[in-house]
DNA sequence: TAATTTAATGACTTCTGAGTCATTAACTGC
DNA sequence: GCAGTTAATGACTCAGAAGTCATTAAATTA
């Protein structure tokens, strides 16, 4: 029969965050499939139980992880897009800080890395994760650069596709991070790479040189 | 007890690549833990028990399935390196065009999304692909932004560092096709973006204007 | 054509891990 | 302090997938 010896402590406010980072720091660490309620539960300091207490199964928990980090971060770059007055390229490179600063230093860092490997097997998760991360962060972008090129900052180009370009080298970064970083004995400096990436950019988008 | 009823052809040669060719398609869709032997079997038209002829594990036919792609792409770029002769920045976008064309285009395009997926769960092959195929990749990148900068073509730069900045709008492009791209409606055209990265090196990295 | 070898099969075994639920004990209100 | 409520537990069930092996038939040899 069962012999529940230890409850440890009560705490129905906390635990559903508590949870969802858990899940979260394995999710992005050994994948989905790989990622047993059981150690989940063990690093949030619970029983496998408890899980089920806040979600229904491992993919609702997988989805709520995934929300948990999205919320402030593309709002606070709406708001930069929207006050913003100087040259355009200072506003592009204001936006990829920010990126890195509100996402690459915190532990949603590995949500990128997670969406990268997990997207085909949860695709409505990756469809809602695209339509309120992916799309809105492009719009971002896109702004940014129609800007320049409409104010003649800018030489003219495929904005679209620009955007692209222009991110590709941060989530890059990103996802490195959490995947091949440990197979190298020296990596490199975010700081510096993402200054070699601004200085490139503003050199090769720029009509007049800085 | 046991009916084998339709053993359909003997085919010792042809099965290794075929078999892997199949667990590289399904590793690379669903990643590792996701994908069922039963799966990998039916994709190359063999029953579960034939994968035990050659390969002892599942784990064993991952292995094989990486190193499969991966033998002839970076000697042929080492032979690029070493034939050059023009301009530093068409040897670097003569590397990436080539990366592109002999793997992007390739069944082994999933690659980069795979082991970047899978890295933290099998340490020893992404130990083997950091040696084998990264090191290496970036010997090739370092050897041609080198040469341009000592050669005055280049403004000086962090070398190490730059190399993942040149690549990593590439990994990405090749990452992207393989797990968020399902959910776009309109993705970009490959070459354009390429054309993109590639002119926006030109004039960031060099020191005269094109 | 018959005997021998071996590639291939798929039912079976085994084990792992998701999800359940009867039991327990920490809180809450009286 | 006591009764009632509910957060938490962990032993259990069960489905699904990795890996096995006795059986079969295609190919080869005599």
């Amino acid at each position: 029969m069962n012999r529940p010896s230890a409850p440890r402590k009560r705490r129905k406010e906390a635990r559903p965050s508590e949870l969802t980072a858990a899940a979260l720091a394995l999710f992005v660490e050994k994948g989905f499939a790989a990622t047993r309620l059981d150690d989940i539960a063990a690093r949030a300091g619970v029983s496998k139980g408890t899980l089920y207490l806040y979600f229904d199964s491992k993919e609702a928990l997988f989805k709520a992880a995934i929300q948990e980090g999205i919320i402030p971060v593309v709002a606070e770059g709406e708001s930069i897009v929207a006050r913003h007055e100087g040259a355009s390229i200072d506003l592009l490179c204001r936006l990829l800080e920010n990126y890195w600063s509100r996402i690459g230093e915190t532990p949603f860092a590995g949500i990128p890395k997670l969406m990268v490997a997990e997207a085909h097997n949860f695709p409505e998760v990756a469809q809602f994760y695209y339509e309120n991360v992916i799309r809105r962060g492009r719009a971002l972008l896109g702004a940014a650069l129609e800007r320049g090129v409409a104010r003649n900052e800018f030489r003219p180009l495929p904005v679209e596709t620009a955007i692209d370009v222009v991110i590709a080298p941060v989530l890059m970064l990103l996802i490195w991070r959490f995947s091949m970083a440990r197979c190298q004995d020296e990596n490199a400096d975010p700081r510096t790479y993402l200054d070699i990436h601004t200085s490139l950019l503003r050199r090769g988008l720029m009509v007049t040189q800085v």
